[in-house]
DNA sequence: TTTTTTTAATATGGTATTATAATATTCTAC
DNA sequence: GTAGAATATTATAATACCATATTAAAAAAA
């Protein structure tokens, strides 16, 4: 049992604007734009989380002419993210 | 959907010792000093991630004579919880 | 009942990490 | 080259973490 990735992971989810990104991005792709307009969120800001959360391993992005495309990219926290979505009082916890 | 309340939650989680002693605490009860011993950890260090965790409603205690006892008090968490040690690859993430 | 021991909580301070905003740079399409 | 978009860098502020020492509370022993 390794605590210490687990632990990883959920700290970054751990964090508000991280989970918003995250649960935007749970179903379907998202280029960077998309993102910060929809969360209302100022662009470097997006694209800071976006950064560490790819070098974290937890995204992965492809570009579509000029414009980045982030896409979840593992497994268990898709997992969680679901069970977050769905849980009895649906993400109030 | 309380993306403040959840992104806390696992902000706390996210936190290998807390993890360890979450983890300890799933199915029983147990005294501060056992789970500092357990899991071979300061007495202090324990006592201030056990006092947070009950501050923000996760654990609860109980005095047991000379003792106290905590215990999960969160039912999103321990969900989560048994979601990491049943996971395919059970905690390795 | 007073003293001693055991157990847990708290207070403090130093270090490290993280968050945020502002700015600058790089990249792509036109 | 210029415009638009994404990323990187920087500086500052805020938090988090842990170790040490101290205090508090209860139990056991004298």
């Amino acid at each position: 049992m390794d605590f210490e990735n687990a632990a990883e992971l959920l700290k970054i989810m751990g964090h508000p604007t991280r989970l918003r990104i995250l649960m935007h991005l749970k179903n379907e792709n998202k280029c960077v734009k998309n993102i910060w307009e929809s969360l209302s969120l100022p662009q470097a800001n997006v694209s800071q989380h976006l950064i560490l959360m790819k070098n974290k391993g937890i995204l992965d992005s492809e570009r579509k002419g000029s414009q980045i495309c982030y896409f979840l990219n593992n497994d268990n926290v898709m997992n969680i993210l679901n069970y977050l979505e769905n849980s009895s009082n649906g993400l109030n916890m």
